[in-house]
DNA sequence: TTAGGGTTAG
């Protein structure tokens, strides 16, 4: 009884008090520990179990086991089985399904499906009409608690297919039968059949339970269904569920998947306790909403509360990366080095990602090193990152020795590959890795591969052959494929087929600022102010101009934002100090400075002084920062063509890397180049 | 009138 209100302390000293106890007393406890989430101590308790000689029953391995599969403990997990075997419990469908589920959750996949196919026999005899017939006469074939856990079973393996055919069989479906469906097919990946499923229970009369509801919401923030999770939202208010962290945790996410990050937050606020899963969806929400900079400030606050976990850390090193903060995310790693959680799951990659986008591709590589066991995700991130830097033959190489050693490159990897060789002019190795892919690896080319080529073409001056390869594409073309052939138009100074171009990505990306200004830049560069007046006129028109620019860098743990034409920064007056003697040096080196303005073709103090945002940032932490250290800045427009130009030029003068990250890709300038490839921008 | 279904990252 005190279990079930939760007071599994209070639970303990009578527990602890009783003179005799049976396996039922222990079940209770044991249970009561792993449902409050106290799983080590469920799992200690059942070795006491064990040590006082009380022979375990049928239902004492289902929840000792979940205990195992929730920490996840394999080994312990092992032990559990192997005692399940020496009980005699070795053909108990219940007891089974257990062990699947928690071989399941702990990532052993090999061990799930052998003592899964050991049931097959004895399913398949229930797949047969006469025996189900018998398994029916004989009550079981359709029990719930049979059927729920079978339903279980078949989930974890990802096999909806007999989930649905033993849910179609069951006379009478609890709430649990429901929700095993639901969080079937939304863990699955079928979020839509997930609703589909709860849009029956509303049909059937279902009374859906928190967890029902919980799993409902996940699939709706899936699919960024703000219209079913809205109801759910107000099923949750009549039925009392909002005091269920629980619930409260999965309306959070919904609403900050569907774009409704402020609606998060109201309940966030209104949580009288707050969980690690609470504070990490919220800085999760702030990410996907790209409100970047709350991530951190949530991160910061949460960690006054409760301690982070592994899922945090990857959501908050998100954060640090689209940020480029450096410093913010060098805590985490501290953190993370301190909580001895460094191995666990996803979190190297997260790490080597974040070094990636920061900038440092160095440390990127130390931490790939160090990373015990590699998989693909591992691989690729760290073949975008030499490709993102510039290091075209690096990534080649680096493929080989991956394929080398046995890993099987994926459809990402190939994004990464063909990404090198387009900035690094490998038109021939593009080729000859486009076609590897159906031929050696049998991977179907998506959208993004196509991209990836037609970038490849037309940036290397063959604009007619991308032209043709796009008509050839077997899937029609989206904007980023029309976009990257606009791109090249633009670097080769192409008029006609770059407006060709624009007509389609337009069409496909009408309210894209970034296309337009593309457009612009192509016309500026053509000289042909007349279109790039109308283009502009056009931006007006569609409210696309008011999206100012913005740039920021990380300075001793500091972020300081710049807008564009902004004056006022502190520093300023230094920073137009910085951006005039480098104006002098570079009329002094005879750099071909150009203009954006009709008027003025020649070397003009408007190119440095023209108010871009990243110019600002970089003169800042030219300012600010370590001779010898390189200026990373974030900039969340796409890099203009002049900038472009200037940037390189200050990389060469003041002889130190300049990373600007934008939202399109990231720029390495080092020695008066760009590892973007982008040879037309000056 | 004991178990088994659940939320966060990629």
């Amino acid at each position: 009884m005190l279990v079930r209100f939760g007071e599994t302390w209070h639970a303990w000293s009578v527990f602890a008090k009783m003179p005799e106890r049976d396996v039922f007393s222990w079940n209770i406890m044991v249970g009561g520990y792993g449902k409050a989430g106290l799983l080590e101590d469920a799992l200690d308790l059942y070795h006491r179990m064990m040590w006082a000689g009380v022979r375990p029953d049928v239902y004492t391995f289902p929840c000792v086991l979940r205990s195992c599969g929730g920490v996840p403990d394999w080994r312990m997990g092992r032990e559990v089985h192997a005692h399940v075997l020496r009980f005699g419990f070795g053909e108990e469908v219940d007891v089974l399904n257990a062990l699947v589920t928690m071989y399941a959750k702990c990532g052993d996949a090999v061990a799930a499906r052998k003592v899964f196919d050991g049931l097959q026999l004895f399913l398949n005899m229930l797949q047969d009409e006469e025996m189900n017939g018998l398994a029916v006469k004989m009550g079981f074939a359709t029990d719930a608690a049979f059927c729920n856990s079978l339903i279980q079973m078949y989930a974890s393996l990802g096999m909806m297919g007999q989930a649905r055919t033993v849910f179609s069989r069951m006379d009478t479906r609890d709430a649990m039968s429901w929700t095993d469906m639901i969080s079937g097919y939304e863990k699955n990946g079928f979020p839509d059949k997930a609703l589909e499923v709860y849009a029956l229970t509303e049909v059937n009369n279902v009374s859906p339970d928190g967890i029902t509801i919980a799993s409902a919401l996940a699939a709706c923030a899936c699919l960024g269904r703000l219209d079913v999770g809205v109801k759910l939202h107000e099923l949750s208010e009549s039925k009392g569920f909002m005091g269920y962290i629980l619930v409260a945790n999965a309306l959070l996410e919904m609403y900050a998947k569907s774009k409704h990050i402020d609606k998060a937050i109201e309940i966030f606020r209104c949580m009288p306790e707050k969980d690690v899963v609470s504070w990490s969806s919220m800085i999760a929400g702030f990410c996907f909403n790209r409100r970047n900079f709350e991530a951190l400030y949530y991160f910061r606050h949460m960690l006054a509360d409760v301690e982070p976990n592994s899922v945090t850390f990857i959501a908050t090193l998100a954060a640090c990366a689209a940020t480029g903060a450096l410093r913010s995310g060098k805590e985490i790693h501290a953190h993370v080095l301190r909580c001895v959680i460094g191995s666990e799951g996803y979190l190297p990659n997260a790490l080597i990602y974040w070094y990636v986008e920061c900038g440092q591709i160095g440390y990127a590589w130390a931490q790939f090193c160090v990373h015990g066991t590699k998989d693909i995700v591992t691989w690729n991130t760290m073949l975008a990152g030499f490709a993102a830097h510039g290091h075209g033959d690096t990534t080649l190489s680096f493929f080989n020795q991956m394929v080398k050693i046995g890993e099987c490159p994926d459809e990402v990897t190939f994004i990464a590959l063909l990404c090198a060789c387009s900035r690094g002019g490998m038109v021939s190795e593009g080729w000859e890795l486009f076609h590897s892919m159906t031929e050696k690896y049998s991977i179907v080319p998506n959208l993004k591969h196509y991209a990836c080529m037609v970038d490849l073409l037309s940036r290397a001056g063959r604009l007619m052959e991308a032209y043709n390869f796009i008509n050839e594409m077997p899937i029609s073309p989206d904007a980023a494929v029309w976009g990257a052939l606009l791109n090249g138009c633009r670097i080769h100074s192409h008029v006609e087929l770059g407006e060709l171009a624009a007509k389609y990505v337009l069409e496909l990306e009408p309210n894209d600022a970034g296309y337009h200004v593309l457009l612009c830049d192509l016309y500026a560069d053509a000289g042909r102010w007349d279109k790039l007046g109308r283009v502009r006129k056009t931006m007006r028109e569609k409210g696309l101009d008011h999206d100012s620019g913005c740039s920021w860098i990380e300075v001793k743990g500091v972020v300081h934002a710049f807008l564009t034409d902004d004056a006022s920064h502190p520093q300023i007056r230094e920073i137009n100090t910085v951006l005039e003697g480098i104006y002098e040096r570079m009329k002094i080196s005879g750099a071909p400075v150009e203009s954006h303005s009709p008027e003025d073709k020649q070397v003009s103090k408007d190119d440095i002084f023209c108010g871009h945002s990243e110019r600002l940032a970089v003169a800042f932490g030219l300012i600010n920062t370590r001779p010898g250290t390189s200026i990373c800045v974030t900039k969340k427009q796409y890099t203009c063509q002049s900038c472009h130009r200037i940037l390189k030029m200050i990389s060469n003068i003041v002889r130190r890397d300049v990373i600007v990250r934008d939202s399109k890709q990231l720029h390495h300038f080092k020695d008066g180049s760009c590892s973007c490839g982008d040879e037309g921008h000056g």
